[in-house]
DNA sequence: GGGATCGTCTTGATCGATCCAATGAGACCA
DNA sequence: TGGTCTCATTGGATCGATCAAGACGATCCC
């Protein structure tokens, strides 16, 4: 039926086979309702029985576009627990393809981690980016903003609150909040919390969610908290610690890495996570689901993520663009034995 | 220093900077030995100065490559610890780059997974692919292969034993025979088998590595075997019940998801993971890395996989054509708590 | 009836690179 | 001096699509 290796069919052997002009094919293709509904039927019958497609690369030289959105994909996380991304592309993935975009995979060189993108922006083979390490103060959103080039960010600008680019992020205070407001129904009254760094603005974000929702009862906060390197080791410590110190009977954690940690801990001393000593932690990453029992972790709604950076990408990308609109989403929580 | 939001320069207007012709800048770019040493380094100064990229589009245009490596990247499998693909795309995104291509990811679009080939394949927009499920005998490899489009497999052809495209697979036996031959060697004698259905090559083809390493010190295999879905609630299950009727000291699974199951029945049961009761799990997974005490478990060298399929992809798409070559890796075994 | 308008289709130029064949300059040898 | 050969460089055609403008007939309205 299609022919094999051979070259593949062009606009003009569709119209010499039509007895139409090449304009009308391209038009046939990308403006039908330009023809007479007589013509269009012939084209297309040709466009079928020839096996037309257009060619990418000649399209993409005369429009100057790639219909490719580029994304740089960092090392995989040995040792942890984040998921994150495995679900985000695929996510990425299926909306970009709705909205006829494919997806460009590249890896971060290294050292300069800008070489990639200059590389793709200068020979114009991607027509935006879609960047998701925005949380590290890194140079790339301020750089590709310079740059005039379009693109969207997975996460908020931190550190550039004037920043003009678009980006849909998870609110993590959101989502931490529901955590700590499920185990205050659950009847918990000393709640601890175990999260990164002080120098990590997601952190921050998420332990604010965590002490809002105990505020909110008049519960207090101090000596509950903890701040460690995202491992599973510094999790155990962390809780180890805690449950020396302060006698929480739960946890929420800043990920599923550290909640790991708690649960590490417990077994440590014969104690079941359960209702009666609880642990939450955040990503429901795959980890939380195939655990014993389960572990409650808050989930981002990463498919919605992706819904809205392709919109906002599909507005950048529009003639004329359209205004940048920026989204931020609620996460949920799945409930599991571990609370 | 880079223009802002400008038209890219092009080839002319290197040329027209160098005071040459545009053939010779493009001869610096691609054949650079053709040039006299000061045209070149002249050539190269108004690159530098203009910070040129050659447009990709137009040289795909007449080049008929895109230097582009399309992968169909199906849905994140959600309750299983399968985290195979994601170290795997990184890998592959990685080494492609050092051989000048990049990754253009797909969905498979529901329900007739050979669209998306096909699409890209008439429209010119990659140059080869890579193909990763070959294991269910599903079409794609046939196809492709009548197509004659290039691809490498990342599977054996199982079920087309005298296909004749490139594929790289790991040798799951000896996976399996690592961990089953590790166990002997820490003193059990009674291990057990847990793996999928018996419709599955790839679990046929890890239960043999097992069931080898058994016969191998002249030790009975019968009554030790039992073949589930791939999921927690099965390996539970199944573990349950092998302990019961045959009194195993040890469980090799063909996935860690199954292995999770197997940690789950212990938990139920208050046996702790370790040296007297162990478990050995597939594919080295997040789960496998973060659980408390660490599950052991077979590690697919997914790098040198990636390697090895660019090589041959880099085979393929070679003028001419070099012979395919195809390679069967041996994996390793992550020593961790459970073992 | 003539000019403007609309719908439909066609022609030639163009995007930015590489391919191909050809040119000019110089080296070498007889 | 003239011929051959190599090396370095050039100009024109080309890849396959879309853009811009124009051609043609039919329709409409004053």
């Amino acid at each position: 039926m299609t022919p094999l290796s051979t070259t593949p069919p062009t606009l003009a052997d569709v119209a010499e086979l039509a007895g139409v002009s090449r304009q009308t094919v391209s038009n046939a293709v990308n403006n039908p309702d330009l023809l007479r509904s007589d013509t269009l039927a012939r084209v297309q019958d040709a466009i079928e029985a020839l096996g037309y497609s257009p060619n990418r690369a000649a399209r993409n030289l005369r429009t100057r576009a790639s219909h490719l959105i580029g994304m740089r994909i960092g090392p995989a996380q040995e040792g942890t627990a984040n998921a994150t991304m495995d679900r985000f592309v695929h996510s990425l993935v299926e909306t970009s393809r709705e909205a006829g975009y494919h997806v460009l995979l590249f890896a971060g060189s290294g050292e300069d981690p800008l070489a990639g993108y200059d590389d793709l922006l200068r020979s114009t083979a991607v027509d935006a980016f879609v960047v998701t390490d925005t949380y590290l103060g890194n140079p790339q959103a301020v750089w590709l903003e310079q740059r005039r080039a379009p693109f969207v960010a997975f996460g908020r600008p931190w550190d550039h609150p004037d920043a003009r680019h678009p980006w849909v992020d998870v609110d993590g205070a959101a989502g931490t909040d529901l955590a700590t407001t499920h185990l205050l129904d659950r009847g918990h009254q000393r709640i601890a919390w175990i999260g990164w760094r002080k120098d990590s603005r997601i952190g921050e974000d998420r332990r604010a969610g965590w002490s809002r929702a105990l505020h909110a009862r008049g519960l207090p906060t101090t000596g509950l908290a903890s701040r460690v390197e995202d491992t599973v080791a510094s999790g155990r410590e962390a809780s180890a610690v805690l449950l020396d110190e302060a006698q929480p009977t739960a946890f929420v954690c800043a990920s599923d890495t550290l909640a790991m940690g708690v649960l590490h801990t417990f077994r440590d001393r014969g104690i079941t996570a359960g209702r009666e000593m609880s642990v939450v932690g955040f990503d429901d990453s795959q980890v939380a689901q195939v655990v014993p029992f389960g572990l409650t972790s808050v989930r981002q709604p990463l498919e919605d993520v992706a819904v809205e950076i392709v919109k906002a990408l599909e507005g950048l990308l529009a003639h004329p663009p359209t205004i940048a609109t920026s989204a931020l989403l609620v996460p949920t929580l799945a409930l599991r034995g571990s609370s």
